[in-house]
DNA sequence: CTATAAAGTTAGATTAGTAAAACAAAATTA
DNA sequence: TAATTTTGTTTTACTAATCTAACTTTATAG
């Protein structure tokens, strides 16, 4: 099997390639806080287990193997974070910490039943989608909010950013997923974005609307 | 904090206090599956950190502070072992298995909400007593059912084994915990005993009868 | 099209957890 | 009580994951 290192490593790869396109080993490095020399050794022990593929000094890239690798462990995140909040009663603030520990758990059994109790959720509680079992994940192409134009109506699907500062933030603003905004401005200078929605009017800065994603 | 690993010797240090009274390296070495020259080093380490009293040739034996750690990790384990069964539906030959993996989970928020949910229960399903937040862990004197006599009658309240294999001879026997029996016969020889219960008759061996807890 | 900066690799150490081999202490037994 | 067996310890060594320091490759900027 996997070391809890490994399947972090594949987290991050899958994250990264997804976001960036290209993952390099400082990218890398800087996403998990680890130096780069140990970056490359893990490289070169995750390509002996044909899970990357790698060559000195050239992009990584996970192989099919590799993909499939990082869904499951994506998959029991997801899951366990959608099992703490409708389940257990956790709010979206508080299930990403606990998650990243269950995730490793080694039991397709426990997230089985899970997936069963929750009757196989398609995504979790910050509008990302689930992985199944077979490791397919339907990624539906989003928009930033900090993207929109004024005068467009739009649903707050997903948010990019699962720590408790930036959730807490949005609660604050009464802002959660499947929320409608209508864009009022849109900031010339620092693209801060003015939304108006349940007869309230909000600012959101370019940096909270680069996180949230709307269809 | 301690490593898992760690919390496994805690655990098997006392569990086996516990059974046998005095701890050698030679038995937490069979015990835990690893050789007698590092549970000699891991004891040391544990000696640092003032959770074992160590001394070269001498019994083992947890410190306070020990006592408590190892308890926490039991609380942990039992409280999951109740949450799968009563929560998730799982049965009690299913749930150890999983609930060896989250006990190393490290989030009081966690385990404090299964309590909750749970309703602050006293033992998990196999009948062991889950420690209370403090560390308290009341131990009911039981006996074992197989040195009862013939013509008593008395209830299963615990089972000291919690492997699948032994929970699926019981299930096939249908003897729950809150079974009441009547012993009828115990074997001269090979102290098999005989028991009746639900107008049924039974054999139970001596080494099943002697990890069946009763009252 | 070289010189330098940035990115990445290699080499060598460290810590945690493990084992095998060799040695030492304690217990048993003759 | 001396000899032998059992139990436990020490020494040495391996793997995994990490780091720092030194070196090499690739990219970039005159």
């Amino acid at each position: 099997m996997n070391t809890v290192t490994e399947e972090n490593y594949l987290k991050a790869l899958h994250h990264l390639a997804d976001e960036l396109g290209e993952v390099n080993v400082g990218v890398l490095s800087k996403h998990l806080n680890i130096k780069m020399p140990t970056v490359t050794s893990m490289m070169k022990k995750l390509a002996d287990k044909q899970l990357v593929h790698y060559e000195s000094y050239k992009p990584l890239k996970l192989t099919e193997k590799g993909v499939l690798k990082a869904r499951m462990v994506i998959r029991k995140h997801r899951l366990t974070e959608m099992f703490l909040e409708k389940v257990m009663g956790f709010s979206w603030e508080e299930v990403h910490e606990i998650a990243e520990q269950i995730e490793h758990i080694n039991s397709p059994l426990f997230f089985d039943k899970m997936d069963e109790l929750l009757e196989y959720p398609k995504a979790d509680p910050h509008g990302s989608p689930i992985p199944n079992r077979a490791g397919e994940l339907v990624m539906e192409k989003l928009r930033k909010l900090s993207d929109c134009l004024v005068n467009e109506t739009v649903e707050i699907c997903a948010v990019t950013n699962t720590t408790s500062g930036f959730l807490q933030h949005l609660n604050l603003r009464a802002i959660t997923l499947g929320t409608v905004v209508t864009i009022t401005n849109v900031d010339d200078y620092d693209k801060t974005v003015t939304v108006t929605y349940n007869e309230k009017t909000t600012t959101i800065s370019a940096m909270v609307g680069g996180q949230l994603l709307v269809r």
